[in-house]
DNA sequence: CTGTCTAAAATGTCAGACAATTAAACGCAC
DNA sequence: GTGCGTTTAATTGTCTGACATTTTAGACAG
């Protein structure tokens, strides 16, 4: 770990990035302590609060944790599963609507990776993903169900289809694709028709995983693909118009 | 926003979530301007270098951009595709290596993303694309190539073929499968015997996506997922036996 | 041997100060 | 009035020193 003192500036951001390079890299495995506050602090030949700033942006990331007390100190974390799940989704929302993502791009990006999962959710879904499944269409068809809720649960149910691929990794990526375009599915409303459709399409998933028939789902979720991008340019042009 | 008196503990990362939250929500706009750091202390009732350690904190997330000079201060940043993108593999890496994921997962999910793309990519590939994944091949051909290099070419051959799909959505999404797996694919030993059937199937591949036909595209893509799984269980095997 | 108390170590927070940087305001010559 | 250099004010970056809080380990008394 060295930083360069020639570049005075955004010296908590060296020190991070020297401590941030030596997890990543493997030298600081899972649990270990990092010395202490001034320790560090005499090291890179800086104050406390510049060190602490370092820490802290490393917190951000969940690359460390903190323990206060007489063997506390910073270690190195264990990302977790979780954390990265919700940070992943946190990022791509931002990254979506930052920059002005267009629904058909996020809408085809969505859906062609649900259809990648698809045949391994036919072979391995278990009754507890079909049981979740058709507990959301269920609340779907609940007459008087705002688009907000009617979305969360849109986003419930798709999530139930990755997630019986039984692969976290799939799970993981797909987070960012179909979390992420909620914000963009609130934009459009759904008549008690679009619902409708949308719920005899989702059956049809269900149906065909419970069957596991994956030829049937991909053909499903490839019309849900046209109908939702349907309903989008709708939205969209209805919202040019206003 | 405002923080909990009552919790002493951690009042950084209280004042993080609370900017972070009015930056998520769209309460605050892009390039807008947050207070100064003296304003934030008196809004928030704590000292600067608290509110110092927050804004680090959302400074590590590529959240604001700190300015120093007369108008300067902290500003809401646009998230850069790059940026998000670079985080994400760091992310999807270290996920992978902290959590122990096998091989056969990782792969699996991989190459399910891959086949996701390679429809759209074979409708939509540049003459670019090809070239790029022409001159990865003929690399990978080249003899006296490390095993590490082999990788990069190989990892580079796919993200052609990714981007070929022309939806950042996508490449973005599967940045994290493809690249994250290059640690475990460095434990692989390629024999030259190995290199062939790859460089062929990548080849395959290749023709398939210049032709515009899917359905090749999609078949060698099913055999490299099958071999790299070969591959992959062998190299675990040996590495079992050492 | 056990329980309690104290001390030490570490992070969390604060206050005040100075340095560095930047742009606007100002003044002055022309 | 205009243009240019200078001053000045605002803001972030950093440092010093201090105190508060939390937690453990060890000393000590019973």
């Amino acid at each position: 770990m060295k930083i360069d003192p020639k570049n005075k500036s955004d010296l908590s951001a060296q020190i991070a990035k020297a401590i941030r390079d030596s997890i990543i890299s493997g030298d600081m495995i899972v649990d270990e302590r990092l010395p202490s506050e001034s320790e560090l602090a005499d090291q890179f030949d800086v104050s406390r609060p510049t060190v602490r700033e370092a820490l802290k942006r490393l917190a951000a990331q969940n690359l460390i944790r903190t323990q206060r007390g007489a063997t506390g100190g910073a270690f190195v974390r264990r990302l977790s599963y979780d954390e990265a799940y919700a940070q992943h989704i946190t990022t791509s929302t931002l990254l979506l609507s930052m920059n002005a993502v267009d629904f058909e791009t996020a809408c085809e990006a969505r859906f062609a990776l649900e259809r990648a999962c698809a045949p391994l959710s036919a072979k391995r879904r278990t009754p507890d993903h079909l049981a979740t499944m058709r507990a959301e269409i269920h609340r779907q068809a609940q007459p008087g169900l705002s688009d907000e809720r009617f979305c969360d649960s849109d986003v419930a149910f798709h999530r139930a289809l990755v997630d019986g691929a039984d692969n976290p990794v799939l799970s993981y990526q797909l987070a960012g694709a179909v979390e992420a375009m909620q914000p963009l599915m609130n934009m459009i409303t759904f008549t008690q028709r679009n619902r409708d459709v949308i719920i005899g399409l989702h059956t049809r998933i269900a149906d065909a995983l419970e069957m596991k028939n994956s030829a049937d789902a991909d053909e499903a979720l490839a019309e849900l693909t046209a109908y939702t991008l349907t309903l989008g340019e709708e939205a969209m042009e209805a919202r040019a118009r206003r």
